[in-house]
DNA sequence: ATGATTTCCCGGAACGTTTTGGTTTTGGCT
DNA sequence: AGCCAAAACCAAAACGTTCCGGGAAATCAT
């Protein structure tokens, strides 16, 4: 058709004996190659009105034949926003964050919005760098949850004023943020607890999460409050903070179930460490659940492939992910959105790892 | 110390009365509260030579007071890179890519690059997505684990020239590649096979992956020159071919396993397929691994939770991910590096999910 | 002193888009 | 034919960097 396609296509970078750098194809290219100026170019991409079906026409063909991609650097330095948003997690090989990833996700594609996403293996240095580079790209938001050890305002020096909505945990320390959205903490572990309680269980450890985190805080509140009303005394040395990782639920369901009164199960405020605890049981040989129940946090697609299977109280995490996004979407689109925090439902999912202890 | 600091602080876009858009902080406001040029605050920035010990502390308290973050948008749009690199994967929730990505992504980190990730969810339509949205920020490169269903040459029409390193799987179709990466599938396949044969099986059914991948193809091909080295004839029935996911996992050890002549093991070609193969044999109520062995590839940080636990053959996920990047980014910086393709080793993990099979 | 370096700093031109504010073309009405 | 609005297109100015070419000041060699 338009004879000149063949020869755009050709144009390369021709400088010096330095390496051949092989550009990428630009707007102006294919303004030359359709026969157009750019504006015209970046009015079809756009698909604003006013270009006609014929130009429209030569415009597509020249960029399929160019094999034109738009350059999101130079979109977004002059429209000053990205369209995308940035996720950032604790840890990448925990389910429950891929599944909320995965959320998070999915409802910004549905609202042409990208994300980007960080594992900061649950340390603040490697949290502080994944921030540091979304507020560099110019994401237009960040979904946060928090690494545990990262303290609440040590990201704002990193973020400029970046809206950040967190998800699942939330900081203790004032920090500004534009939303929340998680569970009822305190009211899934209370109702967790209680169902212990219901079996006939006195004696029941906890594995909580860093006293830095609300999430932790507030399932740790929980559980106390269950134990409360109870009537029951609980012994403080049966309750833990751990790592939300596999290491230390191994670690502190070895130290709760080496001491001399043991507990008759253990509730483990994360994954994770069920996971952790969960093999510290076998590898001391107890028979679980009939020497020890144990109670974990956030479900997976393996729990029931475990024996025993796992009990859990299930966090929707996809859920959380998709309205931690559409919260933050909304905000950066200047839409206003339901008020936060939102909290959703949680649901105890009984299976075979907890029964009643041997012998009241 | 210099009073304009905090002056230049102040300035925020003051257009019209539309959303106050609160602008990130330039160069250009550094280098008035600094009281120099831009190009001087460049020059510091990419610590140049030639800038004085006095300016620099000078454009140094500037930044902090200011809170400033170059814009990697500019930046990457005139340097025409980007210091970074994209990792697609097929599968997050399968913690063998989690491991490859971390890889990845520490390698690159130590040679100053950054890494975007995407999660395919084994969809070439979602893969094209990511291909596309990565080109479109001009990463210097991808290391591309393309999903099950993603036959090679598409992807070419949407990464441009980016240069791609495969890594775990590759195209069977010819695409060009700078680098591939993985194990000697053929040899650890058949090694694996040579394993069951040495415990006695004779009916192993194998559940592969898809044949448009050649990581599939290779292990076929191991498993088959084992067994035709046994001098057994193979049922070929008893060959399947899944999706690389559990769903597929499982559908295909209930064929195998519901037939009239049931296999004494199954080997599963990847993680995820051994665990669907799991819960069928799980759901069935045959007993793992006295009425069937299960074999799997890939390790992975719970298989020791599993009932039985889990005989696998193990890769070196990380180091997979490593090399990759390390091929990817020599490339891309002009080093010549370790001739491709790179192939690691495996190694058999034996615990409790094979054994000899009841009666031969 | 004089010139030659070296050190320190700056102006301005890219990089590839979008958008503003035009100008030209088209075609429908008198 | 003449006019005018609408339609179709365009040139040029940003967006925030880097870097090239220079220039002034300081330092050094003669």
């Amino acid at each position: 058709m338009n004879p000149s396609l063949k020869n755009a296509a050709g144009r390369i970078g021709l400088k010096s004996k330095a390496k051949r750098v092989k550009r990428h194809v630009t707007i102006r290219e294919v303004a030359k190659a359709a026969g157009a100026s750019v504006s015209t170019i970046s009015a079809a991409l756009n698909n604003s009105d006013y270009v006609s079906a014929d130009m429209r026409s030569r415009i597509d063909e020249a960029i399929k034949t160019l094999r034109y991609f738009p350059n999101d650097l130079a979109r977004g330095l002059r429209l000053q926003k990205t369209h995308s948003i940035a996720i950032v997690v604790p840890d990448l090989s925990n389910n429950f964050y891929i599944e909320l990833v995965r959320g998070a996700k999915d409802y910004s594609a549905s609202a042409n919005f990208t994300v980007l996403i960080g594992d900061s293996r649950e340390s603040w240095e490697e949290e502080r760098n994944y921030l540091e580079s979304f507020h560099r790209r110019r994401v237009d938001g960040i979904v946060r949850v928090p690494a545990i050890n990262s303290v609440g305002g040590k990201a704002r020096s990193v973020l400029g004023n970046l809206p950040v909505v967190y998800a699942d945990r939330y900081p203790l320390a004032r920090d500004p943020y534009i939303g929340r959205v998680g569970v009822d903490n305190t009211g899934a572990a209370e109702s967790a607890t209680r169902y212990l309680l219901s079996l006939g269980h006195r004696d029941i450890g906890i594995i909580a999460g860093d006293a830095s985190s609300g999430t932790s805080v507030d399932r740790l509140q929980g559980f106390m409050s269950a134990i409360r009303s109870a009537k029951i005394r609980q012994d403080r040395s049966m309750i833990h903070a751990g790592h939300n990782d596999m290491e230390s639920g191994h670690f502190h369901a070895m130290q709760l179930l080496t001491r001399g009164q043991r507990p008759t199960a253990i509730f483990c405020t994360n994954n994770m460490m069920a996971l952790g605890a969960l093999a510290a049981i076998q590898e001391i040989g107890l028979a679980c659940p009939d020497e020890v129940s144990l109670l974990g946090f956030d479900d997976f697609y393996w729990a029931t492939l475990l024996r025993p299977r796992l009990t859990v109280v299930r966090q929707p995490a996809r859920e959380i992910g998709m309205i931690a996004a559409r919260l933050l979407i909304d905000h950066i689109e200047g839409r206003v959105s339901v008020p936060t925090p939102a909290v959703l439902k949680t649901q105890l999912i009984v299976r075979d790892s907890c029964c009643p202890p041997r012998k009241a």
